[in-house]
DNA sequence: GTGGTCTAGACCACC
DNA sequence: GTGGTCTAGACCACA
């Protein structure tokens, strides 16, 4: 009746790491969505078989899923499964994009504090991209 | 006797700003000595003035200076009072340095996944550093 | 033999769509009824072809026709089928109406409470009206 | 430290209403801010005080409260409590206002639909404005 | 089977 | 004391 789709796995939940678990699942599946191997329309894991794939509470999942609805990356409908929305790439870009410049700022705000120029900002931004990308 | 020095004086203390309240008072604290308001030797106010001044904890005046001094910008004396440390300055400059490290890292990572080049990610920090000096 | 009547054909069912998949079916047989394409008498599609044709469970259209024969607008004969009821578009149009001065009554609260005056919800209203209309 | 502020009482949540019960202390604490009884910067009762005397599951209370600083009504802050945010009676309003456009919305689909004319519906409005106006 | 809601209880960071 | 997070487990509506 829908679309199937629950090849999702991405790296494993943390509890050490920076962040509530959580946030962790709401970034792997933005990520998912973003990079397109989650396509407008495809059903994402049930609440129950990603909270056992991750070891982690059906809450904690569940709170994951509710934050990406909020977000307009998901959708989820009771007794079918949650879905990846339509515009959900462009959503999740766009978050993103406003991520950015909330660090940008925030960089220039302590950078400019502690005496760096502008153009000593744009040499450690160029060697941070450059770092990004060969991951 | 000790040099004095009580005119420490910033901004409000607001709990609607993000972030803890003792972050907002040790935030403070560099930002006078990061200027020279505050020289190497000169004397803290007291943690119950200070408290007092800023409509705070106690408790909370108190684990700010206690992160002060983990951060090598003070030194506490039993009885006498807090004092700016030798280095105070060059340690707060460090810092912002490395906390803006930190956010051009972050800005780097979440810009790259939203699709933006270095140039765009450039341009964004060029007009952010502009509004920080206007400020 | 029955008057047959297998014409029954409303818009794709959608689970990205608001509300429980059973109400859209429930909405799309009302439609037809009201419409006048579903005459007194006429025979419904039967509980598999609609399910086939909807590409939705058997159960949720077995859910459907449960809640029309409820509301008036269909019967269901053992081994026949189900039909539309004599008074069907009478309900119809009556239930609607009432559906209408639900929403009214929960417009009317939401927009005194926001501190709307009459007159600002009948200005509102004739705008949703006009734009009802266009399509 | 803060201004205080606990009288907030409204009306029993009961699991018979209709929703969610945490929409009904939402509801209830935007009226409170709607109505100004509960001023920006006022605090609300805590999670636990208001779990209380609602006797409602704190959990029901987290959520409610979260629910609200989405909704740019309410902050709050770890160790000191929740309060009324600064343009939290305009958010209240605006959010007011789009429901009440929502719901003319609907009334103006399912009215035209049974037959109504655009005064029929005004007719019906206006009586429910006078219904709510004497509540 | 699915998600939606509610509950009870834990531990943590902050004040 | 406060809110923030995570857990385990219940019952319901929907498919």
């Amino acid at each position: 009746m829908v679309r199937e789709s629950h090849p999702l796995r991405f790296g494993p939940i943390s509890a050490a790491a920076p962040g509530p678990l959580y946030e962790q699942v709401v970034a792997g599946v933005k990520r998912e969505v973003a990079g397109g191997r989650l396509a407008p329309g495809d059903a994402l894991p049930s609440l129950r078989v990603l909270a056992a794939d991750l070891m982690v509470s059906l809450i904690t999942v569940k709170r994951a899923y509710e934050e990406l609805e909020r977000d307009g990356v998901i959708y989820s409908r009771q007794g079918l499964g949650a879905f990846v929305a339509d515009g959900g790439a462009d959503q999740v870009r766009r978050q993103g994009l406003d991520a950015a410049r909330e660090a940008l700022k925030a960089a220039a705000k302590a950078g400019l504090a502690a005496g760096l120029s502008e153009d000593d900002l744009i040499d450690m931004l160029k060697s941070e991209t450059a770092m990004g990308k060969q991951t």
